[in-house]
DNA sequence: CTCTAAGAGATTTTT
DNA sequence: TCTCTTAGAG
């Protein structure tokens, strides 16, 4: 117990042993907040405070969770399968699966991953016979998503107030009802579904509430609203919930992230003030101090103050490159010099805001033959090799799955084209019935064979796969589908698909069902649940690239923020107003946080964006970090706009008064509406001209030269 | 069906 | 500019 305790400061210390009531711990990063979520379970538990039975414990990523279990695992001797620990989506599967008659679905039930979401609201919007023009598939998916995260229903929707809305309203509930009929569940609706379950059901909810008498929940400033009313209900009347966030580095507003439930939790859960980790343990002084003055820019804060005991360390350096080459190559150099120093290559970082920034990066790190790895991208369960394999097991375990049947009725190719395939749908239209069930019931002829001899494939499959096990129906569906041999003809990336097939014959060697009857459904669950790894060999020495969101709760001993440009960090789609610039403020401090001794901050004069070269000022951000924290390493770092023109003007066409109108970037114009303000982008030439004009008073505004009034001020 | 050509879209992302 | 998707021809 004291062993457990020790070691903690009193912040530290307060939050662990806080009573069994609610509470809200601000941690700051860096702060040990990992280490205050365990040591506080293995604190209840040891204590005898709590039954591990009583212990629910939520993470939004499956990294998160593993994390959690392991390092409690090494605290206490306890069973950590007893406790509830995962992510949002993982522990309202589990309770779906345990009460699946409750919740209306079938025992069996498969989870669409987001792309399989998108698949089936195209193939609805398609039976529907409506546009995907006018009804992007992408739009329709989060107006759904939306809804279900806000958990409003289709028939909870006030009333439209256009006939488009009318009509998203109408996909939503179609949509629903698909599923229904497929006996598949997306991702929202595994929340949505599990919260009506509880609400819904009191004697349920009676059972759990009493059951889990701690609630703990990390990153909590990134919970939706459906999140938040599910812990709420958890939690009960008097339920005690622990939460732990950072409203500083809250940077998923964009996917329904609410940092309002920060303070909604305060409010509800009668807490009178959040328990404050300020003491960082990663970082030196001067990052923490940059972080520090960065993020009091912004306002509505719980508030915090980074501090440590660890001295001040270098200062931060800035390099501002005349264009986005120089700054790569710039990298390179002193990553290169960094290496030399002895720091391995995968302790240094380069941080970026857009993944398209990593293109350049990459050219210039093969020149250098420097090794990187790149994280994003595509993960394992998501590439096409493995979701055709899945597919056919998803098929296996439930026929109806139309997805799963679209996608491999033809694959490999087995002549039952897209006029085949149509001629089910409408037949399964018509007669209310599934692909699958129309598949079956298809006629005499030449298509109707070929449609037979699938159907007969897939019920070999399911007879033969009887008594195998796990691994052995994995590797029957991959070869006796024709799969196998189908990436041994393609020469081009065939050998690395057939690898992955292989690999996921492994997985299945050393998955662990709970209930070996249903080995299959779980499998496949745990397969959308989590894509698995980001592919790219973790571990390996090499040089680290990832965006800054992709960063978050991450650490490195350099890194190197790139591209602090405006309009690209701050990104323009988000620096209009002060929601979106304050989140994009967030970022930049998640970004500077990661650095545990070196911090490179960079920027260029010129970059090519969307084959077109901008000429970009330097971020704000760079600006709003006091200037005595940072040591230039460019020769004309506050060097104003004329020179930077001069240069662009030797590479490109474009050059002083380019435009007809004789207005350049850096140049102070007057507005009648808008008042003064500075030119800090253009686009076009000629009379064609649109300027992007930072304004004292009315903030960034792009303006068409051709229509707005501009003098020179 | 497979290959080519043209078109759209281009912040951030886990489950 | 580049990449991904889809439409159309062979």
């Amino acid at each position: 117990m004291s062993d457990l305790l020790a070691g903690l400061n009193p912040e530290q210390l307060r939050a662990v042993t806080w009573p069994a009531k609610s509470a809200l711990v601000l941690a700051g990063a860096g702060s040990g907040k990992t280490r205050v979520l365990t040591t506080r379970i293995a604190w209840l538990l040891s204590t005898g405070q709590s039954s591990p039975a009583g212990v629910l414990a939520v993470t939004f990523t499956n990294k998160a969770a593993r994390e959690m279990q392991t390092r409690l695992a090494a605290q206490v001797p306890v069973n950590v399968r007893a406790m509830w620990i995962g992510t949002f989506h993982g522990l309202c599967n589990r309770l779906l699966r345990i009460h699946y008659r409750d919740a209306g679905l079938p025992q069996t039930f498969q989870i669409l991953d987001s792309a399989d979401q998108q698949a089936a609201i195209k193939r609805l919007l398609k039976s529907l016979e409506l546009s995907d023009e006018k009804y992007p598939p992408r739009a329709v998916q989060s107006f759904i998503n939306g809804n279900k995260e806000a958990g409003v229903r289709a028939d909870r929707l006030p009333p439209a107030l256009n006939p488009y809305e009318a009509k998203l309203v109408e996909l939503y509930a179609a949509y629903d009802a698909q599923c229904r009929r497929e006996g598949v569940v997306d991702f929202a609706e595994l929340l949505l579904r599990s919260y009506e379950l509880l609400s819904r059901n009191e004697a349920l909810r009676a059972h759990y509430c009493s059951r889990f008498s701690h609630i703990l929940v990390d990153e909590f400033q990134d919970t939706n609203r459906l999140q938040y009313a599910w812990l709420k209900l958890l939690a009960g009347e008097h339920g005690a919930l622990f939460a732990v966030g950072d409203d500083d580095q809250s940077i998923y507003a964009f996917r329904g992230a609410e940092v309002g439930n920060m303070r909604a939790l305060l409010a509800d859960f009668h807490v009178a003030e959040p328990v404050r980790l300020e003491q960082n343990y990663r970082s030196m002084g001067t990052i923490l101090n940059a972080a520090n003055a960065l993020i009091e820019k912004n306002d509505g804060r719980l508030g915090k103050n980074l501090w440590t005991d660890a001295g001040e360390g270098e200062k931060i350096r800035f390099f501002q490159a005349m264009s986005d080459g120089e700054e790569a190559e710039f990298i390179i150099d002193e990553v290169k010099a960094l290496k030399r120093d002895g720091l391995p290559l995968s302790d240094i970082a380069v941080l970026y805001r857009s993944n398209a920034q990593s293109r350049l990066m990459e050219h210039v790190l093969v020149n250098a033959q420097l090794p990187y790895r790149i994280y994003g991208g595509l993960r394992f369960f998501e590439r096409q090799e493995i979701k055709h394999a899945l597919a056919y097991l998803r098929l296996m375990a439930n026929p109806d799955d139309d997805n799963a049947l679209l996608r491999v009725i033809n694959v490999p190719a087995r002549g039952i084209g897209a006029r085949s395939v149509e001629g089910l749908q409408a037949a399964g239209r018509e007669q209310g019935i599934s692909l699958w069930q129309a598949a079956c019931g298809a006629g005499s002829g030449r298509t109707a064979a070929k449609i037979g001899e699938f159907v007969l494939l897939i019920e070999k499959l399911r007879e033969r796969s009887q008594g195998f096990s796990l691994a052995e129906t994995i590797s029957l569906a991959i070869n006796d589908s024709g799969l196998y041999a189908m990436y041994e003809q393609d020469k081009k990336d065939g050998e690395e698909r057939l690898a992955n097939l292989d690999e996921l014959v492994n997985a299945a060697v050393g998955f662990l069902p709970d209930d070996p009857a249903q080995a299959l459904t779980e499998f496949l669950t745990a397969a959308s649940l989590e894509a698995g790894e980001h592919q790219a060999e973790a571990g390996s020495e090499a040089l680290q690239l990832m965006t800054v969101h992709a960063a978050k709760g991450l650490e490195f001993d350099a890194v190197f923020v790139t591209g602090l440009e405006e309009g690209l960090f701050p990104h323009e789609n988000s620096m209009q107003d002060s929601k979106g610039l304050q989140e994009e403020r967030r970022l930049m401090y998640v970004a500077v946080t990661r650095a545990r001794k070196r911090l490179y901050l960079s920027s260029a004069q010129s970059r090519m964006l969307h084959g077109q070269s901008r000429y970009p000022i330097p971020s704000r951000f760079i600006d709003e970090i006091p200037a005595e924290l940072i040591h230039s390493l460019s020769a004309k770092v506050k060097a104003p706009a004329q020179p930077q023109l001069a240069r662009s003007a030797a590479k490109a066409p474009r050059r002083q008064a380019d435009n007809a109108y004789g207005l350049n970037i850096g140049q102070s114009v007057s507005h009648a509406k808008f008042g003064i303000g500075v030119v800090i982008q253009a686009e076009g030439s000629g009379e064609d001209v649109r300027l992007q004009i930072n304004f004292a008073e009315h903030g960034v505004k792009w303006l068409d030269l051709r229509y707005a009034k501009l003098t020179p001020a």
